[in-house]
DNA sequence: AGTTTTCGAAACGCGACCGTTGCGTATCGT
DNA sequence: ACGATACGCAACGGTCGCGTTTCGAAAACT
């Protein structure tokens, strides 16, 4: 936690509201798109009707503020059933999708893919936050399957979920009004690359 | 072209080397990851060693600046040989790989993913002109790939087209000094791929 | 009741960048 | 030579956000 250190209780104690409003507001920025060098506090202040000095006294700067922020997302983590690999695959390609849709899950995406040059110290602790772990659930229904004989026993792991999560990145970041990410695109993506994944 | 019309040949007559120096500045920040909206005439101008004026005699804002000095990129554009098809997609996604490295190539990636939201007329521009033509290439490589019997004929090319180059470019944006491309990656991807893509 | 701390609001001085203008110089056509 | 235009440079007034300070009111404690 990167909150400034609060007082002992002796007077008027920080308002709860206050700090969920602020940390939605930057939340909602974040994902409407907006970048952490674009994000202002002023701005933040405004959207959560707050003013500058309540965020001032909580967080020392504003990559404290995105950190503390994000770290209160608690984001869909897929939970793969277990029973077999096209399904677990294919649950969690929709849970990418979903968050493609939804204004906080947005954040993902945008944070990952836009803040890793600019604010490296950042993107670490939402790597190590977010990503790996997701990463980690990923590699392991990739090796449940090759442990079962599902897939082939010299799968290449890495190249095979960036064959994936690459395939679904790709078309929600290049998705909106224009180009909407197909519903179905997550059984098609899994099961055109199972075709080459399978055990023979 | 959006460039202001220039006068007729009366007094003295623009600078090439200004303009080129104005051109290289530009693509140079925006290949280093400065967004466009950080990207201001200024800096443009002390990078350019140019006066500001020097700028607004040519472009009326920003945005058209930017669109000129991103016609003025002629990237590579890859030749499938034809041969066969694993060599033509190894090549394209070797080409991709190259652009992730040289400052100027990163000029591609940096527009088409990060500034489509904010710029959708540059965005609409530079996908008609840049991403398009290497997407249809793209496609023309698999199509062929079907029509001679090398894949399968009943083979999704929008999803495996997304398989490639989202794995690629998930990469590519995933790089830094801490995350290295492998270099055979295209060999590797390309060839878990075709395992799945190769007639029987 | 009195103390302490937080609240939202407003204003501060500071710096970055905007797009424009004027300056003195340089380089072209006539 | 001379007029026209472009050059780099510096300064302009204006906007925005920074991080800080001050203010009166509100809300907890002893």
């Amino acid at each position: 936690m990167t909150t400034i250190q609060e007082s002992a209780g002796r007077g008027r104690p920080r308002s709860e509201r206050a700090e969920k409003a602020i940390v939605d507001a930057t939340l909602d920025m974040i994902g409407e798109g907006v970048t952490v060098s674009e994000l202002s506090i002023e701005a933040v202040a405004n959207r959560a009707g707050v003013g500058k000095t309540t965020i001032y006294r909580r967080w020392a700067n504003k990559e404290d503020l995105v950190v503390d922020s994000l770290a209160t997302l608690r984001l869909p983590m897929p939970e793969p059933g277990g029973t077999d690999v096209r399904a677990d695959l294919i649950e969690f390609l929709k849970v990418m999708r979903s968050e493609s849709g939804e204004l906080r899950n947005r954040c993902i995406t945008n944070i990952a893919l836009n803040e890793a040059d600019r604010y490296p110290d950042l993107y670490r602790r939402f790597r190590e936050l977010v990503i790996e772990p997701r990463r980690e659930a990923f590699r392991q229904v990739l090796r449940r399957g090759m442990a079962t004989g599902e897939l082939r026993p010299d799968l290449d792991v890495e190249v095979a979920m960036s064959m994936l999560v690459g395939a679904m990145l790709f078309h929600t970041k290049m998705s909106g009004p224009a180009y909407p990410v197909p519903g179905d695109l997550p059984e098609r993506l899994v099961d055109e690359a199972l075709r080459g994944f399978r055990a023979s």
